[in-house]
DNA sequence: GCAAATTGTTTCGCTTCCGTTTCAGTCCGC
DNA sequence: GCGGACTGAAACGGAAGCGAAACAATTTGC
């Protein structure tokens, strides 16, 4: 992949999100979003913080918009009721899943 | 490419974005920036708004933010004085160009 | 020449995000 | 038990985003 290519396929899928009204989540959320979703559980807000370097609040606050959007949930962990686990949803692996398409869509209506 | 390769790019150059505290664009201001880049010119506000599907204060709000981070600018239209004609500027293109980059390398990395 | 249309910006009230700091609840070593 | 360490959330003031509507500046149509 050429960069011109690269950054032709992220604009269309970027086009298509805005376009179609998806959720309109940040650079940041997008980042914990697909972490959940692709890093293997059990995840936490500090692991999160520290997986991207930012600060518990940005991972707290970001969880507060995905939540009530219902993309993820947090559960209270009973073995250490100090953290709280953060666990996917039918809603959170559909957006996912049809994000995931989206990009190949793109990629292959790119011309070569 | 498989959904599942091209959701791990996506986390992968958003992680990078995040943590190398690259300027914190939102979805749609990334589209405008990327717009701006890879079509042709003119740009206008009215253009951009027509292509991203949304207001023209959008725009105009995104065109503030983004100048201010000398990421692109804004001149009269001589021809029509109603018109604003968005050009690109250096450090904008060398941000750009990076962002590519950047793609290329993480879809060099990734597991086949 | 002048009303109507067009363009981009500004304003309004509201929401969300930021970093920093502080707080409440929980666990652990002693 | 109990003080210190740890985890996540809340509070705070400030910055920036949103949609809708109103606004000046300019061009166009008649």
């Amino acid at each position: 992949m050429r960069p011109s290519q690269a950054l032709r396929l992220w604009q269309q899928v970027l086009l298509s999100q805005v376009r179609e009204n998806e959720p309109d989540l940040t650079m940041r959320q997008t980042a914990i979003l697909l972490t959940i979703y692709l890093d293997p559980p059990p995840h936490t807000v500090r692991g999160l913080a520290a997986r991207l370097n930012v600060t518990k609040p940005v991972i707290t606050r970001a969880l507060d918009t995905m939540g009530a959007l219902k993309l993820v949930s947090r559960h209270r962990d009973e073995l250490d009721k100090r953290n709280v686990l953060i666990r996917r949803t039918v809603e959170g692996a559909l957006f996912v899943e049809r994000f995931g398409d989206g990009i190949v869509a793109k990629a292959h209506e790119l011309p070569i």
